[in-house]
Parts: structure tokens; sequence; C-alpha cells
DNA sequence: AGCACGCCGACT
DNA sequence: GTCGGCGTGCTC
């Protein structure tokens, strides 16, 4: 009889004993009892670990047929879990992903709707009934456990609204076999020469060994055209190939350029994949039978068994940094993957970010540059109007947003049938509702935030936690009835003036709202390649990768909104995210023209933008790092006390605070309550560390750690290389 | 992480 | 008297 220690998808770093009478090797993947769950796990020792009796260890219940884990895998399950401070376990977890990827048919219920949410009339609705008919809406199957979870209704909930027919379940089986991915290699895009030396470069890369390479392109150079030549040689090699995008870029004009290039569907693996298709995806890539993944950053930890190459498109994109659970760094960690696979890494962007800039000028990354624009497309003018001089003018709608010369301009635009965008960061109608009467905020309850008027919807939601309530009809603090104020613009505030402005022109809100699915963006954006729509009005979503050519003019509503937050990648985020949506403007042959509206025209990053001059800004921005000797010429880590209960969580941050190291190297700020003192219900608190380049931080970090015991009902979150400082 | 166990306050 | 809040401890 064998003993093995296993170790499982839970929040520990070290291994459970369990028996086997066969003989098992490291990495194979195994179900075992655990409580009263059956898991799914990997051997990873082999001999007993814990000193207990021999009758508590239980018996390994099956050993599944897949691919066991690579040694690879299994070093870069701990890589990244000693680099992000995580335990093993829950690194596990993001490999191993949900229970039912890897069990053999396993039947999952999934529950929808049995009647449309427009026939709900004279139906008694509740408020847990509505939370479930909204979330099911679009003929949207889930499992109980996420229903649950995404409207906080409970148990009983469910049961009655199947009882009275309103909710159907269905029993689905997973675990079908996938087919293996039949790859066309084709033949490549007709490149120009400078794409052609980029391809060849990339390309030789392929099948040799580690290699790290930024593919530096301005917008509508046809980057993507170029790292598709490097995927087809990885693929004409047999080996398979992940694409790593922003979460929300995700789009089918990317999926067509795939399509019509290599003549396949690729696996798609983001959140909103349901149950039956992240197995089969998960299955897939295990066993070699998936060519080609293009997913979010927790495809990167698909346990590919024969990975050829990894692409960060918009590598730049900050989604790419997780915040939740294990928080890590998606571009740093395929880094490392790739660099222990043996394999090239591609990142792909217009706007690289500082520490990529860094590791290209200190000879760890490669770099391939793209300087022209596409056919005939030149890069746009952009122009700074000053809202101080140019007030908008109010009408009839009320407060206005738009200044007069870009009125101007969208009319132009429109007189000559050419399709304008505006940007605006913001989702909903207003950020914030205020009582005019008595100052009254609208707050939310869980958080240290406004809640946000989405007028579309009738709600107020708290885009942090996600809470929602019906928009009051009078002030809760005063009783007024006239008093409740919308205060400043968001998307659906802009939509709003523009059909008052332009009444004859067709408009379309893209957003990426909780109740914006990938269909109905997809469908606005068809929308906008038909030229069925005049003016686009959107959020974040309209900066990445959309391909209009008649689109010829930008509007950007308010170029200062990020440039004030305290966040040290404020200026560069703005300066990327400024240069990603101008770039959206003039792709065709015409060329295109972008508005900036700012309260603050002498700003040098402004400055930067509208130059198109990346190099003085990467110089403004390199010297204020390096002065302050943040990251990339310093490390930083951040530590969040968070409890529901908040003298717990103040007590655990002062004891931190008291033993925090401090040397020539090694700096420490705080505690201090968090910019979001509250989230979800929880108070948090902040502390930050700060050390020299050379220094091991994560040792620091455990050493700290180390010295202050924390109760179980306070969690300190580490934030290795933090973006976010909320 | 889940989940049971157990100890104190507010209800039928 | 019980229901249920969440603080504590355990899972091989």
């Amino acid at each position: 009889m064998n003993v093995y220690g296993v170790l499982l998808p839970l929040p520990f770093n070290d291994v459970f004993d369990y028996r086997c009478d066969e003989k098992l090797h490291i990495g194979q993947i195994v179900v075992v009892p655990f409580g009263r769950e059956i898991l799914a796990g990997v051997i990873w020792k082999v001999g007993q670990s814990a000193d207990l009796d021999s009758n508590k260890i239980k018996k390994i219940q099956q050993i599944l047929d897949l691919p066991p884990l690579s040694s690879v895998m299994i070093k870069f399950i701990e890589k990244t879990a000693a680099y992000n401070m995580a335990s093993l376990g829950m690194v596990l977890k993001m490999v191993l992903g949900q229970k039912t990827n890897q069990l053999p048919k396993q039947k999952v219920n999934l529950y929808g709707l049995n009647i449309k949410n427009e026939n709900l009339q004279g139906i008694r609705i509740t408020e847990a009934r509505k939370a479930v008919f909204e979330f099911l809406d679009n003929g949207r199957e889930a499992e109980k456990e996420e229903i649950l979870n995404e409207t906080g209704v409970s148990d009983s909930v469910i049961a009655a609204m199947i009882k009275s027919g309103f909710l159907y379940k269905k029993e689905v089986l997973i675990n079908e076999e996938a087919e293996e991915q039949v790859v066309n290699l084709g033949s490549p895009a007709v490149l120009t020469d400078e794409q052609q030396k980029a391809a060849d470069i990339l390309t030789r890369k392929v099948g040799n060994g580690f290699s790290a390479t930024l593919l530096d392109g301005v917008t509508g150079s046809g980057k993507t055209e170029v790292y598709f030549e490097a995927i087809a040689e990885a693929l004409r090699l047999g080996k398979q190939v992940l694409v790593l995008v922003p979460e929300i870029s995700l789009t089918s004009q990317w999926l067509k350029r795939f399509e019509i290039r290599f003549g396949v569907t690729p696996y798609i693996w983001h959140s909103e994949v349901g149950v039956k298709d992240k197995a089969l995806t998960w299955k897939a890539a295990a066993m070699n039978k998936a060519k080609v993944v293009v997913g979010a950053r927790s495809a990167l930890f698909l346990p590919f068994k024969d990975l050829g190459i990894i692409v960060i498109d918009e590598s730049h994109d900050h989604s790419f940094k997780q915040e939740t659970l294990v928080t890590y760094q998606g571009r740093d960690m395929a880094v490392l993957r790739a660099h222990l696979e043996k394999i090239p890494v591609i990142l792909s962007t217009a706007t690289p970010d500082l520490e990529t800039i860094v590791n290209v000028e200190e000879g760890k990354y490669d770099c391939v540059k793209l300087t022209k624009r596409y056919a005939k497309a030149v890069l746009p003018e952009i122009e700074i109007i000053d809202i101080k001089k140019e007030k908008p003018i109010k009408g009839e709608w009320g407060v206005s947003f738009l200044s007069p010369p870009l009125i101007n301009a969208i009319n132009r635009n429109l007189e000559k049938g050419e399709q304008s965008m505006l940007f605006l960061n913001r989702r909903g109608y207003a950020p914030l509702l205020i009582c005019r009467d008595c100052g009254h905020r609208m707050q939310c309850p869980h958080c240290t935030a406004w809640l946000a008027e989405h007028r579309l919807t009738g709600e107020l939601i708290c885009h942090h936690c996600g809470y929602k309530m019906n928009t009051p009809k009078f002030c809760p603090s005063c009783h007024s009835e006239e008093g409740l104020t919308a205060c400043g613009p968001g998307v659906e505030r802009i939509a709003e003036e523009v059909r008052y402005r332009f009444p004859l022109a067709r408009t379309a809100i893209l957003s990426s709202d909780i109740t914006t699915n990938y269909k109905e963006i997809s469908k606005v954006i068809h929308l906008t390649e038909k030229k069925e729509v005049d003016i686009l009005i959107g959020t974040q979503i309209l900066a990445k990768g959309h391909n209009f050519p008649d689109l010829t003019l930008v509007g950007v509503v308010d170029a200062d909104l990020g440039l004030m937050g305290t966040d040290l990648r404020a200026s560069e985020q703005t300066f990327q995210l400024l240069s990603q949506v101008s770039g959206r403007a003039g792709r065709g042959d015409k060329k295109g023209m972008v508005y900036l509206q700012t309260l603050y025209p002498d700003n040098l990053v402004l400055k930067a933008v509208i130059e198109h001059n990346r190099a003085q800004f990467i110089e403004l921005e390199k010297s204020a790092r390096r002065m302050l000797k943040m990251p990339p010429y310093g490390k930083l880590a951040a530590l969040i006390i968070s409890s529901a209960n908040q003298q717990a969580a103040e007590a655990v941050a002062y004891r931190l605070g008291q033993c925090a190291p401090n040397t020539n190297f090694i700096e420490t700020l705080g505690p201090a309550p968090a910019p979001m003192a509250l989230l979800r219900g929880r108070y948090r608190y902040r502390l930050l560390l700060k050390t020299a380049k050379n220094i091991n931080i994560q040792e620091v970090l455990k050493r700290w750690l180390n010295m202050v015991k924390v109760k179980s009902n306070v969690r300190v979150d580490v934030d290795i290389n933090p973006y976010s400082f909320m």
C-alpha cells in the first residue's frame, strides 16, 4: 500500500495524504474524498507527509484518464504561488478550474427561463425573483450555484420558481469528447515589407527555445497579421498556440480575422463561457486536441500538453492584472510560463507599459517595430478643446457636456456621411445622485462609493460590488420630491444629449454593463460595421481592436478622467487609453480627427498624446518613477487587511505597522484606511512596502507576515506590484 | 475555501 | 423555551 501527498484546489500550501494500491506518479490527476466533498487533486509527493494515524488516511477514489500535469506545469504552479505569495492550492485551483473540467461523464443541472422577461405582467414578482429573471434573461442557462452567487437569492426561491413553472431544470452531460481541431494553414495575408520583416523575425523564434519579444506597432499597423504568421509556424510544427486577449476585446472581429486566416474557429476561454464548453476546452487543451485557444488571462493556466507559442494581444492592458483570489499580472506570468516551457512569447501593443520598455532596454526582451499604418491610413490629427473657454451650452434636456467645437465637428461629419464616436469611460447615466434640497448623496451600503444612476434600467448601481436598488422617487433623507439630481455624465447621459442635438443621426451605446453581454456588444459592432450607426457612444470597450474604416471622428468627452487618481499608473493608463481611442479614427483611407475635451489643456500627458509623441511621454514617466523609486526602478507590494469587523481589521493593520521592516533599502508606508475603506461589507486597511530592485520582496513579506498572528475573521491579501491603490 | 460545531442574543 | 447570528476549528 502506497501513500501519496495530494495537492488539492483549496487554500493550502501543504498536501493531504491518501492511500492507493497502484503505483502513481507525480502530476497524475486523481479523485479523492475530502471532508464531505469529492475533489480532483494532483499527486504532488510520493510517501507520507503528515504525522497521523494510518487509519485516518483515506483511499484515492479514482485515477483519471487524463495526461498528468507535466513537470513544467508543476514548476509553473510553484513559481506562480511563490511570486504572488499565494498558496499552492489556490494556484492549482486556477489550473484545474471547476470540478466538472476533469471528471468524466459528469452531469450538471442547468436552469433557464420558461417565459420571456417581457411577458411578466400579472405575475406576482418579488425582488428575489426579479433578480433571477434578470440574470437568466436572453435565454441564458446557468448552474444553481452560479445563480445563487450572482443574484444573492436563496435556494428556496429557485425551488419555488421551478414549482410554479417559471424555471426549467435541464440535465446536461458534460465531457463529451472534444474533436481534434483541424487547422488549415492556408496562405499568409499580403504583408507590407515592414510587416514581412517583422513576421520573419517572429517566425524564426518559434521552435527555438524561450524568447520574449515586444511587437511594438502603432494602431492600425497590422500587428495581428504579423503575429498570425508566428502562430502559423507553431501550428506547422504541430504545436499548440495560446493567444491572451484583454477580457473585453475578444470580439467577433478578431475571431473573423482568425477564421479567414486559419479556416477554423479557435477554442474560446473567458468568464462568460459556460461550464460545458469550459470542460470541453480544458480537456481539449490537456489532450492536445485544441490547437489554438484564445482567451482572457485565466486561459494561461490551462494544462496545454504541447504548447508552442504564447501571444499577448494588447499586452499593456490592465485587465491582465488579476486582483481577486490570487493576484497576479497575467503578462508576467505568461512570460514565466513561456520561460519554463522553453517557447517564445510575443507581447503585442501600440502602447507598451514602462515595465516592458525597460525590459527591452535591458536586453531581457527583444523588440520588433511596426511604424507605418496600414495601406493609406495615416495617424489622426488630435486637437485639444479647452472647455473652460469653449463652455458647453445648456439645452432643453438639461446640462450639456459637449462643447460647441465638438458639436460642429460632429455635424460636419454627419453631413459627409461619415461615422463619429464619443468616448467616455463611465457607465450609466450619472456617477452620482445628489439631493439639491438637503445635500444627501446616494451611497452604497456595502462600499465607500457613490451609487451610479442607470436610467435605462431605472436603478442605482454600485460599480464596485454590484449592489442595486430602484431609483427612489424622493430623497430618502429629506423626502423632497424634486431634490434628487444627477451629477456628472455617464454614457447614457451623453447619448441623451446626442439624441436632442442630432435628432436625425442613428446612435448606439456600447458599454461594458452588467446587462451587456458579448452577444449584444457584437450586435452593436456589427451594426456599426454595416454603417447603420452614425454616432457610437461608449466606454473602454471602444478603445480596443475594432476596425471601422468609415469612422473618422473621435470625441473624448472627458480626457481628464483618470488623470486625477493618485494611482501610480494613472498617467500611463490615460496615455494608453487616449492613444488607443484616438487610433480608432481614420483607419480606412480617410483621415481621422480626434478632439479631447479637457480642463487642463497644458497637461503634459495630453500634450504627448496630441503630438503622437510616445518617446516624450516615456521619458516623463521614467523620470517620475525613477525619482520615486517606483516600478520598474524598485519593487512594490501592497498589503490589504480586511474584515467584516472593523476593530479586528484595524488591530491587525496596526500590529503590522508596528513591526514593519525599515532599512536603507526597504521602506513601508501605512497603515491607513484604504480609499475604499468599505468594500463588499468588509472594512479595509492598507500598507505599502517599497524595496530596492535587488531585494527579494517576497522574503521580506514572508518574514514580516510571520511576526503577526492573524485571526481567522481577518484576511491579509498581498498584492505584488499593485495596479490599484484603492 | 467550505462546513459543522457551539455558544450567546431576540423572537414565537 | 427555540432559531439563528458568526467565531473557531478541521479537513488526509
